[in-house]
Parts: C-alpha cells; sequence; structure tokens
DNA sequence: ACCGTATGTGTATATATTATCAGTATGTAC
DNA sequence: GTACATACTGATAATATATACACATACGGT
C-alpha cells in the first residue's frame, strides 16, 4: 500500500473521529464542511484516493458508506475475538485446533515486543527461574525463526513444552529455568521436533497464593 | 428504563449486527426488509419506541443517524481507553496522577480474578519468587480490604511497594519473595502506611534474556 | 513538454433516506 | 368502554447524500 498524503491522514482521522463520536461515518459534505472544502467533490476525491491505496471501503450507492480497513481502525479491539488461549493439546493435534481453544481474550497486542498469536497455558514449574510459573499464560509469536536463549514453545513426541533454546550445530537443548530440571538434548537428525513460536510475554491471571 | 418487547430486542441486535458487519448503521428500509415488514414505517415506529426507551438516540434529519447508547453497545472496550500504566510514583503524590501514567492499554478485565483497576510498573527483583520480576507489570485491584498472604501494593514513606502482606495485630510485615531480601516490618500505630491495592494479576511485555 | 497525482471549485442530478400522514389490528391497564 | 402501547401497511413530501461532469492549479517524474 503506497503512503497516504498529509491531508489523506487528516481525512482518516476525521473519519475516525466521526465514528468515535457520533458512531457513524461522515457524508461528503460532512467532510467538505469540516476540512473547509467549498465543494463536496473534494471529499469525494479524497475517499476513491483512499479507496485506491487500500485504506478505506466504499459501499456504492449506500449514505455514508465509508468502511475503514483494518490497519486504519481505531479498536480493532472490538472486532477482534480475541487470542485463542490454548489449554492441553493432545497428541498428535495442531496446537491451534479448534477443540483446545478454552477461551478468547482481548489484550492489546502492542503490549508485546512481537505481536502474539496465541495464549498457552504453562503447566508445570520448570521455568520458575525465568518467572513462568504453573499455570501461567504464555503469549507466544508463531515464528521458526528463533535465536539461542530465547525461550520458545517446541513440540517434541507430541509433547508441547516452554524451555530455552540452544542450539549448536544439529544438536539442540531445550533448557529448563530450574535446578531441579535436566535440560532435553535433542539431535535433529534422528528426532521429531518442532518449533511453534517465542514467548513474548507472559500472563498470571491468578495470583493464588503458591 | 422499561423492558424492551421481543420484537424491539430483535431491532437492537440487528442495529448491532448492520455495526458489526457494515460499520454503519442499517436505515430504515434496511431495517424493514431484513425483518420482512413491507412498510420502512413499521421501522421508524420501533426506533421512536426503543429512543423512548432510551436505548437508542436517533440523530434528526441524518442519515443512519441511529446511535446506540452505552448499555447496548458492543464491545466497549473500543471505547474504554485502557487500564493507565503507572511508572515510578513521585513522593507525595498520588498513584495514579495523569504524570504517572506512560500509557494506557486495554486488556480483557475478567481474564483476571478480580477486575484490575491500573497497572504499575515494578522494579527491582524483590518478589522473584512469586515470579514477578524487574520491569513486569502488575495489575492491581484497588481495595483496602486484604488478607494476610495476599500480595499488595503498599505506600510506606513515599514509596510505592509490592511485597506479601502479613499482619497480627498492630504489627505488618512486608514479606519479599526472595531470600536477599529483608522483611519490613511497620508498627501501625507509629508509620504512615496505605494499601494501594491488591495485585491480581502480572503482564509481561519483555522476554528480555535474564 | 507532457503525464499522472494531489488538491481543490462549482454545478447538476439521480436516488437514498428521513419523516409525516392516514389507516388497521391486537392486547392490556383502568 | 376507552385510552394507550405494540405492531404493522401504504403512500408521499422533503431533504440528505452520492456521484458524475467540467474546470483549475500545483508538483514531481520522464
Amino acid at each position: 500500500m503506497r503512503e497516504l498524503t498529509p491531508r489523506q491522514r487528516e481525512i482518516v482521522l476525521l473519519i475516525q473521529e466521526a465514528i468515535r463520536n457520533n458512531g457513524i461515518p461522515p457524508t461528503r459534505a460532512e467532510i467538505a464542511r469540516a476540512l473547509k472544502f467549498r465543494s463536496a467533490n473534494a471529499a469525494e476525491q479524497h475517499l476513491r484516493a483512499l479507496e485506491r491505496k487500500g485504506a478505506i471501503e466504499l459501499l456504492r450507492g449506500t449514505s455514508r458508506g465509508i468502511r475503514l480497513k483494518d490497519a486504519f481502525r481505531e479498536g480493532s479491539l472490538r472486532t477482534m475475538p480475541g487470542l485463542p488461549l490454548v489449554g492441553r493439546v493432545a497428541a498428535g493435534e495442531p496446537i491451534l485446533a479448534e477443540e483446545h481453544i478454552e477461551a478468547r481474550h482481548r489484550i492489546d497486542l502492542d503490549l508485546f515486543e512481537a505481536p502474539p498469536h496465541f495464549l498457552l497455558r504453562v503447566h508445570g514449574m520448570s521455568m520458575k527461574d525465568a518467572g513462568i510459573l504453573d499455570g501461567d499464560l504464555v503469549a507466544v509469536h508463531r515464528t521458526s525463526e528463533i535465536r539461542n536463549r530465547q525461550i520458545i514453545v517446541a513440540r517434541l513426541e507430541d509433547e508441547v513444552t516452554v524451555k530455552r533454546y540452544r542450539q549448536e550445530g544439529h544438536r539442540v537443548w531445550l533448557m529448563p529455568a530450574n535446578a531441579e530440571f535436566d535440560p532435553i538434548e535433542i539431535d535433529l537428525r534422528e528426532q521429531q521436533f518442532t518449533i511453534e513460536g517465542v514467548v513474548v510475554g507472559v500472563v498470571r491471571d491468578s495470583m493464588r497464593i503458591r
């Protein structure tokens, strides 16, 4: 999508404001009035340009038929169903299978350093020293590009696990953050091993006394 | 506000759906079409009734000028400014003073066991063993009703601190969750001590390698 | 020099939409 | 029994709105 011009950004802001304040998008005449155009057609031209650039969608023959595209819609949280919360994952099934989705939670995505794609409930205390406790939710960004020492979500023989990643050549260690647990060593040439994503955040939803 | 009739509820649902799907409220004719009225005036009459009952507001002389009142608006998250994120708090100032609010973050409130009122950035490692690390955000529910062993946000001589609470008579201990730190003992008869709230959750927004 | 895009003015028109008037029918509160 | 809200049909007037067409200026790229 090409960049919007300053004037075009003003139009988008105006549309957002109208929706926020009045609950309805503006008419061409209202846009013209707000920006002191003497002709409503100036607004029409701007809207056409914004549609060409993919910022909005115009519903033909419909009054106030201006729809902001996702990237320009405010509070996309509202329309967003929310991040799926994945509980226990059964053997052999994809991690985001509908059956595993216990709930959906809406969270500002820009709270995290990379946008999470789902939340996963962690079982066990193997990452205790990294501040990830039993029952915590980890926010996971799906990617296979990971670096050493990042905390990742991996799948090892149908078991989903959260560990710190370390690789040297064809050998991978999944390092717990708890002295009571032992590292898991994997030989990439021999073993089935899938990286589901990288942990970008933690949400603890219960402060039960431990 | 009087109860809505079943038919009136249908109209409200239709308006919500139109806003959700198209981004704009429906016209009288569109309502009539959807509900198979043969006259748009039926829709008009329903809208007038809904306005009398306070469910909607009609903008006169405005196409699609239907505004849902708060109680009927979906996704109130959208209009919600979000939880204030409180950074360092200066001495002598209220914790929620505007100057301390670094940002606002929208999070489903029902994610936590009690609705949080604000987020507070934690400094230091004194609660490490409770899974609260330096830089974490704690979700705080403002209340002064607290029980022993709960993790609370307190203010001690203009210092804001997160600790586990323990009280016996007029003596209070603020217990760190880290052997390297010492408990803080307070005599309620002598010292200034304010409870800002109870920690109901934790959000870690950066997984920097520690 | 010429073209495309951005940014407008000004006029006109078809149509989308609100709004009002005149009815019909049903239930319910008083 | 009669007032009043609900739940519609049907028609029409008034106006709100989208959209097309003609024209102007400025600016950057080729």
